[in-house]
DNA sequence: TCCCAACTAAGTAAAAACACCTAGTCTTAT
DNA sequence: ATAAGACTAGGTGTTTTTACTTAGTTGGGA
């Protein structure tokens, strides 16, 4: 909050020492970045952050001792000011899935050139994120698939025959609650939300809550 | 693939005109960015596309007729080499997680500055995705609360402390019968269904069948 | 051997869900 | 203007679930 123009002091932690040089190098030459520090594993990284302040964290994902995934969890829940990028070789899904729930909030392979490097290391301090083209893709690509997971449990040919009264009724059910329950919540007769029950019985061709529930979860009317 | 450095054609979609003149006065000055057409909904936006090439979206999220969401969709379906930035008021997570799932590979506020606003066109332009510090946030938030839920509910914990027997049950609910037809089923009296089922809703910490059902559920007691 | 947990079952009651029917209001579309 | 669908709600009655309680049998482990 003091400073708009500061250093930016960032450590480095890969196993590998020619990476970590190599990084080194390429920030050289650029103004407001300071390698504060390095670590071999992520065990380390946690003790630099213990002792000195630091910024930003450049992190390797496969790591001995203690791998990028776990750090990054431990960073981001013991010192939530401190942004991790992920500076990684893998671009499949689940490898950029994990990272991003793990806390990270950006994403770079390390064939990137220097003025990206630099650009996301920017980008990330100033409190947005950076993903690189690959994994922005697995991004979308696993939240679309969980559309298309949705679609594919079919029922959703059903949903849409249900009105919003309906599906309203239908969440409420499912989250335990009882008519009477579900009346007082929506300001309705208890009755009236019999009716929607049997109704939502006959639309979706269930028998009882049991099949309700188990619709209401497929379609995605919870969580 | 052709031209590495060339103009990039924004379309800008919004229904305010004045927002689309103010939005318009902040990339004139700046080089490689075109104005390629505007739009009041995203109907509007949609024919432009099917006429014009287009790189890039400026989308607005309300709007009448067809909102971002909708369009948003549409597009990362139909024209899926086209962008979209989400140029929106709203922080909330479930305006953001919808566009996410729509599409949209970038995500800044009404409020960003000149510079931020070319920085998330041009970072987007080249493949990557460009979410403004809310936005990161709250989609860490989204990462983060399902891993919470995960956790918090246990559930692999608690199936273990179940009975053989309970689990059976616990099935048998779930698959919409009733305790008489589980009787029938296993050989046993109704009554003793009825005991089975009290102690699974002691068990679980559930209110009803449809807790029964959701946990059944999330520990893979059926498919 | 004795205890415990799992499994079984029943008495009694109240609460909730399910079934089938009717019917009014309101909005929207033809 | 009329029809259709969504939303509302009541009557009446049955079936199912939930609640609290007690208790017999069985098999395996301390």
């Amino acid at each position: 909050m003091i400073s708009p123009v500061q250093t930016i002091k960032v450590i480095l932690v890969d196993d590998h020492e020619i990476i970590r040089d190599g990084i080194k190098a390429l920030l050289k030459g650029a103004g407001e970045i300071e390698i504060a520090g390095e670590a071999e594993n992520g065990q380390q990284a946690i003790e630099i952050l213990k002792n000195r302040e630091v910024d930003l964290i450049l992190m390797d994902i496969s790591m001995p001792v203690m791998d990028g995934i776990d750090a990054t969890k431990y960073i981001s829940r013991n010192f939530s000011d401190v942004k991790v990028i992920v500076l990684s070789m893998h671009d499949d899904e689940s490898h950029i899935i994990n990272m991003l729930k793990a806390g990270a909030v950006g994403y770079i392979f390390k064939n990137t050139g220097k003025t990206r490097l630099i650009e996301a290391i920017k980008t990330v301090s100033s409190g947005e994120s950076f993903f690189a083209k690959e994994a922005s893709q697995r991004i979308m690509e696993h939240f679309m698939q969980n559309k298309a997971r949705e679609k594919r449990n079919g029922s959703m040919k059903d949903v849409e025959h249900l009105t919003e009264r309906e599906k309203e009724v239908l969440k409420l059910i499912a989250e335990e609650y009882t008519n009477q329950e579900i009346a007082n919540k929506l300001f309705l007769s208890p009755r009236t939300i019999d009716t929607h029950r049997r109704n939502l019985l006959q639309k979706l061709r269930v028998k009882n809550t049991a099949g309700l529930v188990k619709f209401a979860i497929k379609c995605g009317l919870l969580d």
